[in-house]
DNA sequence: TTGAAAGCGGTACCAG
DNA sequence: CTGGTACCGCTTTCAA
């Protein structure tokens, strides 16, 4: 039974008549082969179907054509953008993606990581756990490039590409202040992330830069999403209710949305909103929601030349960028009512 | 300049005082070896902080712990949670996901998957474009295994799994039918998918079931998201406007309930709504909104079953799996006002 | 410029 | 059950 093999580069250099190590270079364009001889070996590897075989390559190479990229999870418009663009500059550089999900689990993260390095993958790009430290080390040791993205981790040991949360907050906090509230509700998943900590921070410093009192009302999902329409139709019934609700990510966005609607007459003429991801559909509704925009565009490029950098054997010095993310205000952000009127109709 | 070369399996043997064949084995589980030598080869791996080299175990098995993973993108819900469902399942059976994106494009499809198969992935999960064909043929010349996911090929050289699209659908304009409903529309982001003319086909022969006339309007989306709201507020006003809509996707979903919501009254007292993909909001909403429920834990556990059948080299016969979708009306979902009012005031 | 040959780090066969 | 060793397919040095 002689199954059709894969033909190997012996095959093909014995097919075109050259020796292995000339089929390699015209392979891999590792130095100038006569332009016949490289016509022969193309031939040669079109005729019989020949596929380098990565794995050898790789391992004779010491490292594979492959970055690692490993995140939390998949749910997220923001992360699911940032597999599209790290996956599309992967495939134009001749790299291919391996893909971890850590689930928010910093041991899950060091297992899944190590299993990367494994496979000798040449780079790693890391949205990490909150406590990514052992994982750090590990890679670290392994003297893997690796560039950790959109989760601060401050690690001197490593580049890093984030944007700046704080600024960010604290611009539309700012302008929403102008606007005139002087009520602000903001939204989040979890208030133990560093991301939501550094907002929250941020939201309050700028409450704090003027005269007049501007309160500041956290509301946290956490597990119970169920009740979370519930609880939030709660705060904004109140006489005292804010007039600005500032949203974490995309879904939070839709659920508020519609719990927001059910109030007549509240969205948008009372109450504002503002999503801090970018929901696909925020331009596509009525009235457009304002947004803050992520650099995630520039966050991937950013991460991934470092990256490519780091894998060229460059010995430039670790660089901590931190990128601009824009608030987009729109028809979902109004003036407050005149005050004295919130209370009642 | 001595850098610490990472330690080899000579190393480990070498520390433990056993032949390599020796290490290989308890690395492996290959056969059984004596409790005692396994212990000074584990000591000896945590003493040298050995990490087996996965291109060399690769390159000798003639395949990676790798599958290979192929879908035209990430940014729906539906495919994220396959992703997510199949680096799970892959992870705890040892083996790694490498990633790639068609863009619904047959030709990068062919390329991204010819990547996958040099680095000689042990199998294939691909979610197909709409001519997989060159693709296909491919995969079949290589012998690699492969499982067709979510979009049916019905190529009879491959395992499918897919959703019974055409039952569901046929259930669902049963049943609201049933309720009263006579005008029905469906809003698709492109009337080409397979599974989009699956779906009205499906619709259409419902409505052909029954002695009443029952109108199916078809609405499309296309590359115009943007003008998606007017168009279908355009539709919605008119006298004899649907009561029910039933939409493709959780975007379209999200922004088809906006659109509703900005018509006082219409939904969903007028108006009922049902979504083919389950938003994660979809209970959190109110009214909690009616979906399609996919059985996408299962398609993911089949699809990697069989994958593993064939990967294990099991002869079984070619399966085309369809699995059962499940209709959840729920409170978006009521019966259509009386007949000859809904003209009026 | 081209060819021969030595490994890369494992696995698995074979002999003991 | 254990150790020695050929070899997986490719890259790269070295000599011609």
């Amino acid at each position: 039974m002689n199954e059709a093999r894969r033909p190997t580069i012996k095959d093909v250099a014995q097919h075109a008549g050259v020796s292995v190590g000339t089929v390699s270079h015209v392979l891999n364009e590792t130095i100038n082969v006569s332009a016949e001889l490289r016509q022969r070996v193309e031939a040669a590897t079109r005729a019989l179907g020949y596929e380098q075989n990565m794995l050898a390559h790789a391992l004779r190479r010491q490292r594979a054509p492959v970055v690692g990229l490993s995140m939390p999870h998949v749910a997220s418009a923001y992360l699911a953008a940032l597999i599209d663009l790290f996956e599309d500059i992967a495939a134009g550089r001749g790299y291919q993606v391996m893909q971890v999900l850590t689930r928010r689990d910093p041991e899950i993260e060091l297992r899944r990581v190590r299993e990367l390095l494994r496979h000798r993958v040449a780079g790693l790009l890391l949205v990490p756990t909150l406590d990514p430290r052992r994982t750090l080390d590990l890679i670290h040791e392994s003297r893997t490039p690796a560039v950790l993205v959109d989760r601060p981790a401050d690690d001197p040991r490593f580049d890093q590409v984030t944007f700046d949360n704080r600024r960010v907050m604290h611009q539309l906090a700012t302008e929403l202040i102008r606007l005139g509230h002087r009520r602000i509700l903001f939204v989040v998943q979890s208030q133990m992330l560093i991301i939501s900590r550094q907002r929250i921070e941020a939201l309050r410093a700028a409450a704090a830069q003027i005269r007049r009192p501007v309160k500041i009302a956290i509301l946290e999902i956490g597990d119970d999403a169920a009740s979370y329409a519930d609880r939030l139709l709660q705060v904004m019934q109140r006489p005292a209710h804010p007039t600005a609700v500032i949203v974490s990510n995309s879904t939070i966005a839709a659920l508020t949305l519609s719990a927001l609607q059910t109030m007549a007459g509240a969205y948008p003429d009372r109450i504002s909103l503002v999503s801090f991801e970018e929901p696909e559909w925020a331009e596509l509704i009525s009235p457009r929601l304002s947004v803050i925009r992520q650099p995630i565009r520039d966050i991937a490029r950013q991460a991934w030349q470092l990256l490519l950098r780091r894998m060229q054997g460059d010995p430039i010095p670790v660089e901590h960028l931190e990128l601009h993310a824009t608030v987009m205000l729109r028809e979902s952000v109004r003036k407050p009512p005149p005050r004295g009127r919130d209370a009642g109709p």
